[in-house]
DNA sequence: CAGGACATGAGACTAAGGTCTAATAGACTC
DNA sequence: GAGTCTATTAGACCTTAGTCTCATGTCCTG
């Protein structure tokens, strides 16, 4: 059970005693956490700059929980939500499940089944942390190429001959030789197994939300 | 709306009546369908080998539709499903999308809704045998490999020059040029980049099912 | 034991990639 | 108008990659 470094569960539900009991049980497997009676209590405070766990009841005055799941993604957030309902709403729970949720528990819960819950999605806020993080430092190294750079270099990953590309672009192989050098070097790659990487990587989809329309 | 080609629609219902508005409201579409009145009769017809959606009723004798789901994906099948019932069942709905349902309608569901989802779940089966037939032919090419000529492709993809994988191995830059040569031409690229793509291909993860222990 | 698949590597080239220096020229900025 | 950024290219040179031919040795199979 040992989860991410870093790592901080929220819980949000309107019911003092709910959180009360999240609190125990939350603290007992050695979680750190912070509980609002709110959502927008919750998205007063700033974003936890590790991963992320928000346990949220759906049924709640004011913002409820699929209003706040829909905002979170709205804001680009990397929260991993994990839903409690009190009486069963298929649509929401296939709603919420469909925009990423972790998983839609009844309650009561089993106090196993929501810590399963929990680490799940920590491991996977961690992933996805990960993952956009090295999206954004290609992405902001492909931002120093130059117009010219980039679209040799973008020949260059399809595997081409730098004479080919030349031929593509209308001009000599001596200058894409000169852009090609330019970009490796900005891009702090070696090698052209390292160039395709870093391009695959700028180009990632963000993982985990809503895959086809709603 | 124009669907993948090839594709075709599965219902599964015990209830006749079911089938027959299913069946009505598919063709209305333009959609081919087949139609079953239980989870194994449907087992017992050969698998479509285009993008196939299935619309399966949660609630039927024998298989039910989660246990249907289950063996779907314990077979490594690319049907996407989209799950009807009759008296809702949170944890079913979430057990479902957890599993990569499309989604999960309660009956009586809005025609418009439905037509939705099965477009949803042809584009997602499409993309899904799509990317796992790249992934075979690349798997496939790579078994072609000799131990040796993996090891020094794996060494290519790393961006290593001739002559460190030689030093790596503990064998003559000549030989590497030698298995490296062998490789590429067994994988019919003839560029490091390609090279790449063809083996990341090989690695990617299968889409669209359980992310995260349960 | 003959034949095949595999790993090894030398010799001899050819072609392609990469670097350094240097120069020209347009566009934009302060 | 001086300075910077960008795109362009030549010349000289070195390093890598890739190919072809030949040859050796091992291990396994029919």
């Amino acid at each position: 059970m040992t989860n991410p470094p870093n790592s901080l569960v929220f819980a949000i539900d309107d019911d003092a005693s709910v959180r009360k009991g999240l609190a125990r049980l939350l603290r007992s497997d050695g979680y750190k956490s912070e509980f609002f009676e709110s959502a927008s209590a919750f998205l007063a405070r700033p974003p936890h700059s590790g991963p992320s766990c928000v346990i949220v009841d759906v049924q709640m005055p004011g913002l409820n929980g699929i209003e706040l799941q829909e905002d979170l993604i709205r804001r680009r957030r990397e929260e991993q939500l994990v839903f409690l309902t009190g009486h069963g709403d298929i649509p929401m729970c296939a709603q919420a499940m469909k925009a990423g949720a972790v998983d839609f528990l009844r309650k009561p819960f089993r106090a196993d089944e929501l810590l399963q819950c929990v680490q799940n999605a920590l491991i996977r806020s961690a992933e996805q942390r990960r993952s956009s993080a090295q999206k954004n430092k290609a992405r902001r190294l492909l931002d120093l190429l130059t117009p010219r750079e980039f679209e040799v270099m973008q020949l260059v990953i399809t595997g081409m001959l730098n004479k080919q590309i030349a031929g593509e672009l209308g001009t000599a192989e001596k200058t894409v030789k000169v852009h090609r050098g330019r970009a490796m070097q900005k891009l702090g790659v070696t090698s052209v197994a390292e160039l395709v990487r870093l391009v695959q990587n700028a180009c990632l989809a963000p993982v985990g939300n809503s895959k086809t329309k709603v």
